[in-house]
DNA sequence: TTCCTTGTTGTCAGATTTTGGGATGTCCCC
DNA sequence: GGGGACATCCCAAAATCTGACAACAAGGAA
């Protein structure tokens, strides 16, 4: 079974060696090609293909958000960024916006085929170097704020139960102590991460 | 410059064979050795390591439960993870217990040395079937949620703001409309979203 | 030891914000 | 015309925030 794959690339000559490489391989079908997003987004749903290969720096709309966009028309596809760039946010922003793969365009054809197919079945081709890239970006993510430091452990247990949305009452009883001595947790808390309210004291501490 | 090195293994055999793997590397200076989690977060403090090679599967506390732990204690320390399976949860919680690389048990001799090389220069040595892991565990982390399709675009406006934490008094000038209005698009999205307070609705869209 | 700070628990009171219910109207699109 | 999104208003009740105060235990410093 061919695998259905759609090209989004601008440049006149890549786009033309990239066709040339897909075209040459059996078990690819190049079912269409673009040369911006807004093509792209206005036709690819014609012909509706498994993989699509989107370049990042794309004129008007850029890939990153190309893809933002067609994962809501396409939620099957797969959609593999190529660029010439290993640049972290790009490729943290592309992580976001859905794409599950990562090639650079230097990227021998061979290993562009075996990407393809790899992205076909579920995985998620990346070189090492980017592989590091993503764990960083995972890192600064999840890193924890310094002003958790702050907060004494019952402080932070209360926040914790605060981030799941239970109010005072539950939280009480659910640690034995009573809805006021919640309250003056909170308030100090507050306090502490200077702040006035559960949701600014969450997203003081989990950064989104 | 020798990197210094622990390592916390419980396996003795284990522990052998990776002691004599790592004394036998001119680059490597391994600083101490722990059978658990308790007396490494005891002694590490000792002196201490630039990287650490953590077993995940230790009696008592777990490796990433060290991890945890050691990374308040030694913050510019880099920890590697190193087990025998590559089990999707184990690698999504060592990463967000802090550690930035994650290696199988079966990797051979010369390439721990190279990752221990590439992680204490600040790189993520993982394989690529772990990079195609955390790509997963990165995607399903940031997935917008599917409710968030059943939102007009005001009440996803609204939501942003109330995300912000902003009060209905604000978003209301903000947006130019009365407190009422805002009042009564918040009780659709909370109806949509089937929640009763605004932690609980983002906690439904931006699933920490 | 005494003193002081920090953490934990508790209370009282008042002001503000948030939530739930119902009602009404406009505008635009199918 | 009907339905959805958007906007406005009212009332009432629940939850949250702010301030001030106090008791007790544990641990460190003078």
């Amino acid at each position: 079974m061919k695998i259905k794959t759609s090209l989004v690339e601008d440049d006149r000559d890549l786009q033309k060696s990239m066709i040339e490489i897909l075209t040459s391989y059996p078990d690819i079908d190049l079912v269409s090609v673009f040369s911006n997003a807004e093509d792209c987004i206005d036709h690819i749903g014609e012909n509706i293909p498994e993989v699509v290969l989107m370049d990042i720096n794309l004129p008007g709309l850029s890939g990153i958000e190309c893809v933002t966009l067609l994962k809501l028309k396409l939620p099957t596809t797969q959609f593999m960024m190529c660029t010439v760039y290993e640049h972290d946010d790009a490729i943290f922003d592309s992580l976001c916006a859905g794409a599950t793969g990562y090639i650079l365009k230097t990227t021998p054809p061979n290993d562009i085929l075996k990407s393809i197919i790899e992205i076909k079945n579920g995985g998620s081709p990346i070189s090492p170097s980017i592989a590091r890239k993503v764990i960083k970006a995972f890192n600064t993510m999840r890193a924890p704020s310094d002003e958790l430091a702050l907060l004494s452990p019952r402080e932070k247990e209360i926040l914790e139960y605060l981030s799941k949305g239970y109010r005072y009452k539950e939280i009480g009883s659910l640690l034995n102590i009573s809805t006021e001595t919640v309250r003056t947790h909170i308030r100090n808390i507050y306090e502490k991460l200077q702040v006035q309210s559960r949701t600014e004291a969450l997203n003081k501490i989990y950064k989104r």
